[in-house]
Formats: C-alpha cells, structure tokens, sequence
DNA sequence: TTAAATTGTAATATTTCTGTAACAAAAGAA
DNA sequence: TTCTTTTGTTACAGAAATATTACAATTTAA
C-alpha cells in the first residue's frame, strides 16, 4: 500500500493510462470523469493525493480546488493540477488556490509518477518512502525484507502488510476494523478474530529474546506499535 | 466518547445508515423519525449537536428550528441540516434561522461526518479533540494511554472512557444517570451503584500520593472533575 | 507432482475486566 | 445524639476479550 490517489479528468484515455499505471506501482486508485460528482467520491474516498484536470466540462479546477481548500478535512490535501499547454501556466503557477505542483499535457507517467513521488514525498513520507523505521525495526519495500536489530526476519505476505500497515502510523492505536480495511484486500470477508492470529504470528516474528515487546494490545480498542 | 447526536429525519433508511455509522465511530446517537416527538426527546437526550431534515411530514425543519433556537437551553446547540436537491440550497444558506451547516442528499457518511466535525470543533472543541487534558492530566484518544504528572497510567477499557467523559467537560457534575447513559454501551442495564465502583476504581489509578484528589463527589448529585 | 509455506477458522486456555452484593464509613436530618 | 440516607470499600464470581494451538484448505515453490 503506498497511499491512495484519485483523479478527477474527463478525459477517459488520459485516466485510463494513469491509473493503469499508478496501479501497477501499488497505489489505490479511483477517477471521476467530472468535477462534482468527482468532489464528492474523492471526500468518501479519503485520498492521500488529488490529480486535477483544469479543464473540466461542469466545475473548473478551480473551483474544486477551492471547495477542497475549505473543508478542514482536506484543507491539506496534496493537488496535482494537470493542464493543457496554452492554459495560461503563469496563472496557475501564481495561483493561490494552493496547488502543490502542476503537470502539462501531454506528459509521460514517469515525468506524472515523479512528481507524485515529490509531492507527497513532502506531505506524507511514510506513503512513499522505500523504508520504513520505528525504533530497531526496519522494512524494505523494494525488496520487501525486514530487520529487527539488523538481523532479517522471514514474514509471510499477510504479516508483512500487517507491519507495513502499522510502520506507516506508529503508535497510533487501531481496532481491527481499521486493520482489516486496510490491510487485507477489498470485500474479502475474514473474521475479526484471524486479525489475533496474525498478530501473534507478526508478534513471534519480530520478537527477540531480552527486546521488548513491539506490539501493544489495547483491550476493547486493538492493537499499536510502541 | 465523542459526544451525543440527534437525528430528526423520516427517512428511516437514512436514520439507520447514519445512526449505525455515528455509533461506530463512538458517538452515543438517539433518533426520531417526526417533528414533534423529535423535539420532545431531544430536549430530553441533550445532545451535542442535531441533524435535521428539512421537509419532515408534521413539522418543517425551520420551525424546529427556531423553537430549538428560542429555547434558552438550546439557543446554542450545532444544527446540520439535511436537504434534499433542489430545495432552494440558496434560501436554507441565506436563512436566518440559524443553521450550522447543511448537506445534500444523497451523501456519503464521509462527507457528513467531515461537516460534523467541523461543526463540533468549532462549538466543542474537546469532544472531537485527540487529546484531552485538565491540570496534570492528560488522555490520548490516538493512543489510547492516560497520563497524570508525565507518568502513564493503566486504566480498563471502562475507567478510560468515564475519563474520557469527565475530560470532555470538567468541573461540571454529572448524576449518575447522566454517567450511565453516555460511558455506557446504549440499552445496557447496569446498577446505577456500580458507577460508585468504577469511580472508586478511577480514583484509585488517577490519585498520586501527594497530588490532590481530582474527583469530586457531590452528595446527592453525582461526580465531577475539579 | 510433491513438498513447503501460508491462511483462515475453530477450539481451548488464559488473562483481564465488570457488575453486584455486603458491609463500613460518612454526611445530613431530626 | 441517634437515625437515615448516601457514598466508600472490598471481595468475588461470572463475563468478556485476548492468546495460543492445532488443523484443514489453499497457494506457492521446488
């Protein structure tokens, strides 16, 4: 998981190829193909980066750049704008309507994926970042190894993403409703209870003899790194 | 505990989804699918803050409105309102009647917890706040850990909410009803004495030797925090 | 194709928490 | 003071939540 994206563009070709793409690369991806249905998927979406067509045929980018600015849920949501050549870029770079960065058309998705890599690099690097840390415990993604007190530790798949998940947010308590959102894959039904075996699995793992615990049980609430 | 809700809306679907959704996200939410009963039970369950249709079958939603707005003891009470589209967004806006905030139907729970937020930030700061603190005390929502003087305290599931609910709204006495109603997970029935224990208990993790007793018993009346 | 690894669940064990009852203590009322 | 009401304290049994284990089914690797 390395955050969730949404485009709002309504040219289908142009959101085809991106999000084939960004998908490939491991983000989550929804697109809208106008601006208010778009605003309104993109709040129930919850995304950690907004790409944004200038051009749209009912609200301008503008427009839902601002509406977004306003809600304090969004306030800091990182935008990406996308623009036609032509489209006045001065205006927009002096814009205050507080874009993060913009991207002319046509682009490449390596020029797109830079950028998005930049820009949330900024907002939120534990979105993007190769590895993640908490205390003596590290996690490549790249090559998907994980270390406790630079000694690798073998995780199946499952566990690995339960660490990732909770890398991405140490401390921070989550009941296991939140864990299985997220952690497992869309609309696959598992007990809550499988959640405990896991952790008892990823607990065992990463656990060293003399090292404190890494996992904390909060009873009625679920489960956290410290 | 994240404060009480009110839903007045006859769309029983609507109340159901949005009800079930609240809860989850742990406000204690109470409903009415009509006007005048509505009223009644409101005035009756306290909330912070009420989601109010706009067309309702007996009363409209602008005269709740302005009855609840007459009414000292809810003069200031947050009001959302939920409108259908097309209802003259313009009018609802421009109204002095008081309205908070107002959302369009359909929405997604996201957005309208968004708005609900929003609205209780700016009335109540501590109920939608991640930390709570009153002198020396300190409690993490996101963490879930409770502190008193810099040094963590271990509190069950029970005792951390109670404090979580005296935090909310320190100084102020609450009875044991009132304790019951809100701490407590709805419809269950438990001894109005078993509160005495919990406080006890309460008391007993919070006090420090030397440090001052930080729940007050009011004979009589209930408990609070001074 | 076989062996090894991974997953989800159910069953069982263990831990921690809760509510209540019973009695003690304190505060008011008479 | 003495009686009455309310609150404090304690101990404990049952409940609830979590931990652990084993296993069958499935997937992946060899």
């Amino acid at each position: 998981m390395k955050g969730k994206i949404f485009i709002i563009e309504d040219e289908a070709s142009i959101v085809q190829l991106v999000q084939h793409n960004l998908e490939k690369e491991g983000f989550v991806v929804s697109s809208s193909l106008n601006g208010n249905e778009g605003l309104k998927e993109l709040k129930k979406f919850e995304p950690n980066l907004l790409l944004l067509d200038w051009m749209l045929p009912d609200l301008s980018g503008i427009d839902i750049c601002k509406n977004i600015r306003r809600d304090s849920n969004f306030k800091s949501l990182p935008i990406i704008m996308l623009t036609a050549k032509g489209e006045e870029e001065d205006k927009i770079k002096g814009l205050e309507s507080g874009v993060d960065d913009y991207i002319t058309k046509p682009f490449s998705f390596n020029e797109l994926h830079a950028r998005i890599k930049a820009v949330l690099r900024r907002s939120d690097p534990n979105i993007v970042a190769n590895d993640l840390t908490f205390e003596d415990l590290k996690l490549d993604r790249i090559e998907k190894r994980v270390f406790r007190a630079d000694k690798e530790i073998q995780l199946g798949p499952t566990e690995f993403r339960l660490l990732e998940f909770f890398l991405t947010n140490p401390k921070r308590v989550y009941s296991r409703d939140q864990i299985l959102e997220t952690v497992w894959p869309n609309n696959v039904n598992v007990e809550s209870r499988t959640i405990d075996v896991h952790i008892r699995r990823l607990r065992q793992s990463i656990n060293i003899k003399d090292k404190k615990e890494l996992i904390r049980t909060v009873r009625s609430s679920g489960y956290s790194l410290v």
